[in-house]
DNA sequence: ACTATAATGAGAATCGTTCCCATGATTATG
DNA sequence: CATAATCATGGGAACGATTCTCATTATAGT
């Protein structure tokens, strides 16, 4: 059982949420990917052993314990990642070609940059910021 | 006829695609909207004027002609919106409550620094960034 | 006007996702 | 350790958003 298995667990267990085989492979899956995954992709990674409604349902539950977080980033599908307090706070490289969609994470005078800026761009629309996401679109190595 | 639509008209001119009824209308519902706005809601606007089929090609054809862009901040749906080039760059404010998408444009010097950081992050990555989004997440002035 | 080409509109088809419900697993209780 | 009571599962039907198909109609260029 990893460290990322055992916070789930803990978090799972605060909320009253079991942590059943098929969970714990959807979880395994989104740790062993290098960004967000789509129920497709997922079910194509897990095979049989995670049917298609059980897995749907698993990522609303994991959502809902917010140890998911959804991403809509390409047309149609949510993928969803792991949540920012289990793997850090990063941002993503989408390729508008293929779709894919890749974590980076910035250092971290320019993370307190970007940070600085949504601060400031809230405050002047009178809105209160809790999160931000850098989109980066563009090409990927394989698509350029 | 407005700036606006002689815009889009040459562009589609240049395009060679019609600048036909259909499409007028489309474009003036998304130019009196503020913020991004998903098929059924133009749907909704535009009524029988705009079967649903014509509305959902049409919306690719404008895309396709990059007067619109697609915007994917909710679940299951893809809202359009201007293109910057007619509209001007600007950023999104989207309220985790109620769901609306309001626009923001930042300052130039604050737009420079983070063009700068967007390119930095590409270079690292082997990525070619060819457009950057940065999305604040957070509760509006009505929600909060 | 005539013709070639592009655009339209109605409905069928598709795709991602959610819902339903009977069955199976887990936990708390006697 | 049996037994409810509860939660989770899985198969398939249902759904909503979007795309496709194709016969018809509008448009631009001759």
């Amino acid at each position: 059982m990893t460290t990322l298995d055992r916070e789930v667990a803990q978090r799972l267990r605060d909320r009253d949420v079991r942590y059943t085989r098929g969970r714990r492979a959807v979880v395994a899956a989104l740790a062993a990917a290098d960004g967000p995954r789509s129920a497709a992709e997922l079910s194509a990674a897990l095979g049989a052993a995670v049917p298609v409604s059980s897995l749907y349902r698993t990522l609303a539950v994991l959502e809902g314990a917010e140890v998911l977080e959804p991403h809509f980033a390409a047309k149609g599908v949510t993928r969803y990642e792991l949540a920012e307090w289990l793997t850090g706070h990063h941002h993503h490289l989408i390729c508008i070609d293929c779709g894919a969609v890749e974590d980076v994470a910035i250092p971290q005078p320019q993370e307190a940059q970007v940070r600085r800026l949504v601060e400031d761009i809230a405050a002047a629309g009178a809105f209160t910021a809790l999160d931000h996401a850098l989109e980066i679109e563009g090409r990927c190595a394989r698509c350029a």
